[in-house]
DNA sequence: CTGAAAGCGCTAACAG
DNA sequence: CTGTTAGCGCTTTCAG
């Protein structure tokens, strides 16, 4: 027996109220006498009623929903972050509208999709944005928050890790292990991250007097960071260290230099990644990383977004938290 | 410049059209001659107008979104179907509302929540849900998917792979290897997956004369599982193989095994997986695993969903796709 | 092909 | 506290 479509119509007839009274019972703010309520619970039990979101939502103008976009959750660091924010906002009795942006740039038809569906605010998980995409939401008043990559674009509140930090740290400190020849596996050139990651590197290296011998992409995926890696040490003069730009690249590097290359990790080759995702620390891998305080950020970016949803004047913020080096087994001075 | 809710009126006003016309331009079936359309689109582009969803989806009753529901993204299995399906309804023009179930007990609640917000389907991954629950969805006349659970409601449609199957070829491999002490290592205990792969297992071991001297528990989760995989092999008579329910597990018992208990796997343990999460092929871990087509799985579960959506009346069905033994290097016959 | 009119199911004043 | 009355923004007959 399906029962679709009961409307509060029905229940306040069969209740023997009035329509609003039906409405008044399911808000709890609204005050109704305790002998009308219990009526119309009855009443709805008996016809399997639930109120419309819908149609609340259309006039309320709140529908209660936020909308995440990731690009992928190949990497654990995102999925981890997709359940934290999806719980929170669950928690706060908000929906929680997933998008996936296309491999293949169309991010403004998803964009288009966010504006028409009338989320209350956005949130983007390492997703890069142009200024007048940024624009396009921001005129729309809708509320966006931004992890893990910048926009040039004031109006937008971003929270991000040290990349820049975390980059040089790696960078000097392979250096200062004694590799002489420290290459780079970057990710997603365009993405904020790679840039600042790379920047911070480049720099740490420079500080110890070195510079990058090889660099290649891996677009944050293992897959691509396995070529990647062959072609990096199918040289002459392969490098001696590699500094990967996420943890799942510098896993995939790992796994090729040491079954593919017979190579020590570490020994003949230190790694260090980034992110620090709960595989990097397996025994197996023991992978030296920085780590991204992702629970910090997860929260920032959710408590930042539902201030901005609630109150419409709050001003975007920035948040660069601070990253961790992770010493573990990737890395050790060179044999000689 | 806030350009918040301007609604076709003002796009028909600005036209100098009626405001159906406006919203006939944005139907791509509706019958419009081009010179309308053309003036409504341009209106349209000035004024920064969206046709608001809420309101269609109000009118059409239909909100063109199906619920995603599942427990976690710990295990990659998930959250690789969870994009594979998300990207498939977001091509079909559907928009995806992400549910999770909570640890604690209270599903209903989230339930309540799906039937609310007036989805057109329910995709569950891997969830376990009672008769009565099944019932009440049914009852509301939404279409069913279930991935990687079975349950005894005949109206709910259930995609699945051989998980009887998969656990007799684990233990009967196992004991031809020449295993004596063959253990399990057990997902959640309520889950269909958990019992219909102990209950092949058992019986595969019983084909070859054996049966399980040990078995703990360890929820699907990697945590948990290192700490059932420490009770289970600090008796004095330890397991000499194991089967895990899932390779999250397996490969959390690999890791306690090698690196906590010195032991060798292959060799001293042998250890078999279910699912051929993409880490399980990692040379590094080399898991034997039972792999689920988990392509096949999504692409039967989101077509079959959309095919229920479309038709009212498509009777619910029940697929129980083959397993794939993959032979790797965690299992080898015993050392004496 | 186009406009006028009637709602979709609900909330929010407004009187009583 | 309760019922009545307007709509929220849109789609969809129905005449013209």
């Amino acid at each position: 027996m399906k029962r679709k479509s009961v409307t509060s119509r029905d229940v306040a007839r069969l209740a023997g109220v009035s329509q609003s009274a039906v409405s008044r019972s399911f808000s709890p703010e609204a005050k109704v006498s305790e002998s009308t309520r219990r009526k119309v619970m009855e009443a709805s039990r008996e016809l399997g009623y639930r109120p419309n979101t819908i149609a609340r939502s259309l006039i309320t103008r709140s529908s209660r929903t936020i909308a995440v976009v990731t690009y992928s959750l190949e990497n654990p660091f995102y999925s981890f972050m997709l359940e934290k924010a999806s719980r929170f906002f669950q928690a706060q009795g908000y929906h929680l509208l997933m998008f996936f942006a296309p491999p293949s740039g169309d991010f403004d038809a998803v964009l288009d999709d966010i504006i028409r569906s009338q989320v209350e605010g956005v949130l983007l998980l390492a997703i890069t944005m142009t200024q007048r995409q940024a624009g396009l939401v921001d005129d729309f008043g809708i509320p966006v928050v931004i992890i893990n990559r910048t926009v040039d674009y004031a109006g937008i509140s971003q929270v991000g890790s040290d990349n820049y930090q975390g980059g040089y740290w790696a960078g000097r400190y392979l250096a200062s292990l004694g590799h002489q020849r420290i290459a780079f596996l970057g990710g997603l050139p365009e993405s904020s991250t790679h840039q600042q990651r790379e920047a911070g590197f480049l720099e740490g290296l420079r500080s110890k007097d070195q510079t990058c011998p090889a660099s290649e992409v891996g677009n944050y995926r293992y897959e691509d960071a396995c070529q990647a890696t062959r072609r990096l040490f199918s040289s002459p003069t392969p490098p001696d260290a590699l500094f990967a730009a996420n943890d799942l690249m510098a896993l995939a590097a790992m796994e090729i230099l040491r079954h593919e290359f017979a190579l020590k990790v570490p020994g003949e080759v230190s790694i260090i990644g980034f992110d620090d995702v709960p595989m990097a620390a397996w025994p197996s891998h023991a992978l030296t990383t920085v780590r991204q305080p992702v629970d910090m950020m997860i929260e920032k970016a959710t408590e930042l977004l539902m201030k901005q949803v609630a109150q419409e004047d709050m001003p975007p913020e920035h948040h660069i938290l601070p990253v961790t080096p992770m010493l573990r087994g990737s890395t050790r001075p060179p044999v000689r």
